[in-house]
DNA sequence: TACTGTTTGTCAAGGCATTGTCCAGTAAAT
DNA sequence: ATTTACTGGACAATGCCTTGACAAACAGTA
């Protein structure tokens, strides 16, 4: 094995807080693997700040894969980079290969496609309780992500199209708002559970996104404030004040005043305790990434980034 | 790399309110930045105000989004600005990617654990909350698999170790046969699906196991007729025929009665047309199992071999 | 089963280094 | 004349460092 210097993974260098992130392990495990198990060796900066390489993190990560399938660090640490992708893979085909379900998962995109023509005929009765039926057999977490969202894309591509108008857009979320609190009121958790604040932020009156966020947060064990829709950014901040809440999160869906929803965020973002990370989704965010990245405001556009987005606080002070 | 004058980011100069405003960054920070890192230069007004161009603004937002996740601003304002793009994208882009799956499915192990303490405690509030709560997150095909079935058998398992009363096995089952029930409504079928009967036969009076198959039955597109427990062979054979049902399931979990069990379910076969399927399932049943499959009955002790058959009677005559 | 020792993650205390904020006094702009 | 911005210094908070200790989980053993 020959040592080839490749520039970005010898010098791209990066404080503890960012491996703290990637890797998922926190500030204190890093410094306990390397003091105890030499696991990495990360250069020092001038004031004797540790500064790992994209390869350290490659490590460290693989390192945390490894043991978290139940390896002891102690064994881990000693094997090359190489022989853990090795363990690591193993272990996850084995993961794969254990209990095939035999009842079998039905397809999302026939629940979707179901769910667009029942919109279409404006049925709601029949909308509900075939939504119903997809979430009980699948599980309210697939049905959030690969019926809730897609289907919700798609009316807002046949509502952009012209061929669904906004009766068709309202009776839909409707449901699926339902469903979502219903799914907030299920998994409702004990008071010292993590508490989140979800909402969206004056401008927007689309509740639905906010409510999707929040069912999700709901099952990953979050104690979910739900605020709802078209709130100011004071009353924003003085909930989230009140209620102690670890972490705030906004959906924009649809923006039509670009200026007003950037400084309702910029003003939330101001009002809010510092320690409270601030986080915003859905399509209308997405438009505004760049200025809101400027703020401190992490952008998440897809479910499965909020889920993370989610987990990396689950631990956090 | 070449630097072409152009005009819009040369000429376009913004006081330092405007920059403090877009960066999101404080004045005293954009000075001490200045002072301290050299993070940016810019120009001054006659009066020595600074004047800052585009390209300024976009570096210092970069470099707020930089060390808000995690980096420290020495390090950061010693790079390029096209570097420091290529760290925040980097940094978002590794965010986004750690999602192996999605959203977390829980251990179906805990969900059992925690039934069988509740089951303890005789809180059939809470048992059926839980439940229903593994439920609805796991999905009802996985949910029956590997939560009901194997609760059952624990319960059993407790039960026959004396550690658990008849009171706690009933007040189990009657949770879980509510659930079943209920899948079964829910999944109630158009009247020209397959049809199948569930039932136990005369002498067993646990219907628990019956409505497990029925649930799954139901869950997987059949039109279940389900006529509960401790029926005669003469009863079920007849609601058989006015149905026109495609399969006859019965369970049988517990046997006081050898001799009895085996009669009922010789008769039931002879009074069966001989084209509509029997089929035994059940701890119970597999006791008897060389003298069912004497009588073309075929046992299926588990919930996949349940599926199996099933199946393969799906799309028979 | 109960007792060991080991492994491993977390926490606390005390000390630097880094970094954001504040202040006072002055100057320019509106 | 009031607001806005500048400088340089001081200060406090935060972040990261090290060392050491503790407790839960685990494995091996009597």
């Amino acid at each position: 094995m020959k040592e080839i210097p490749d520039p970005k993974l010898t010098e791209a260098r990066h404080p503890i807080a960012v491996v703290a992130e990637r890797t998922g392990l926190s500030q204190d495990v890093l410094r306990v693997w390397e003091r105890r198990y030499g696991a990495v060796n990360p250069t020092r900066g001038p004031g004797g700040q540790r500064l790992y390489t994209d390869a350290d993190i490659e490590r460290l990560a693989l390192m945390h894969a490894a043991t978290s399938a139940g390896r002891s660090v102690g064994h881990v640490a000693r094997l090359s980079t190489a022989a853990i992708t090795a363990l690591v893979d193993e272990d996850s085909a084995a993961r794969e290969r254990r209990v095939p379900l035999a009842i079998e998962t039905p397809d999302a995109g026939i629940a979707v496609n179901d769910a667009l023509t029942l919109t279409r005929m404006l049925d709601a009765t029949r909308l509900d309780e075939r939504l119903r039926r997809a979430a009980t057999l699948m599980g309210i977490g697939a049905f959030l992500e690969s019926v809730a969202v897609p289907l919700l894309h798609q009316l807002g591509e046949e509502w952009s199209a012209g061929r669904l108008t906004p009766a068709h857009e309202h009776l839909a979320s409707s449901v699926l708002h339902d469903m979502a609190a219903e799914t907030m009121r299920t998994f409702a958790r004990r008071h010292d559970a993590a508490r989140v604040l979800v909402a969206t932020p004056a401008g927007e009156r689309h509740a639905i996104g906010a409510a999707l966020v929040g069912a999700v947060a709901a099952v990953q064990g979050w104690n979910v404030i739900y605020v709802g829709a078209d709130l100011p950014a004071s009353d924003l901040a003085g909930a989230a004040g009140a209620a102690d809440v670890r972490l705030v999160a906004v959906s924009v869906v649809y923006v039509d005043d670009h200026a007003r929803v950037l400084a309702e965020l910029r003003a939330l973002r101001t009002l809010l305790s510092k320690d409270v990370p601030l986080v915003a989704g859905g399509a209308g965010a997405g438009l505004l990434e760049p200025e809101l990245l400027a703020l401190g405001v992490p952008v998440e556009s897809s479910l499965a980034g909020w889920i993370a987005e989610l987990r990396r606080h689950e631990t956090d002070s």
